[in-house]
DNA sequence: TTAGTGACAGGCA
DNA sequence: CTGCCTGCCACTA
């Protein structure tokens, strides 16, 4: 069994509405953990199976996708792009718009 | 064991 | 706006 703050990650994200987002600092904020972001991060890269996790509806704080090649983040920005979410030329998102602010899970 | 690294964040010039 | 620095924490060499 993986560790409770890494289940409470993944719960977190399942949830995320279509049409959303979610920053890495804020997943690892509700999940306990306000200085895991980098762990969050960790998370969805080494779980890149990822089995129904809506991966792409998670961006940094400013609102920019940020991956490690320019391939991958046409492919996220284009994922978010079938939801309906405008993403930028170069790749950012307005968060005033499409962050998810109803947030409420209980443990 | 120490040093470097990263799908991050926040402050500052 | 961009770039640099510091704090963070798990992983790797």
């Amino acid at each position: 069994m993986p560790d409770p703050f890494t289940s409470r990650v993944i719960a977190i994200i399942k949830r995320i509405p279509p049409g959303n987002v979610l920053t890495y600092g804020l997943i690892a904020k509700f999940a306990g953990n306000p200085r895991g972001a980098r762990q969050v991060s960790r998370i969805l890269h080494s779980m890149s199976s990822t089995e129904g996790l809506p991966w792409h509806r998670v961006i940094n704080a400013e609102g920019r996708i940020v991956l490690a090649s320019d391939l991958e983040k046409d492919e996220q920005a284009a994922l978010l792009r079938e939801e309906g979410i405008v993403v930028s030329p170069d790749h950012r998102v307005d968060l005033d718009r499409y962050l998810w602010k109803s947030v409420n899970i209980d443990y």
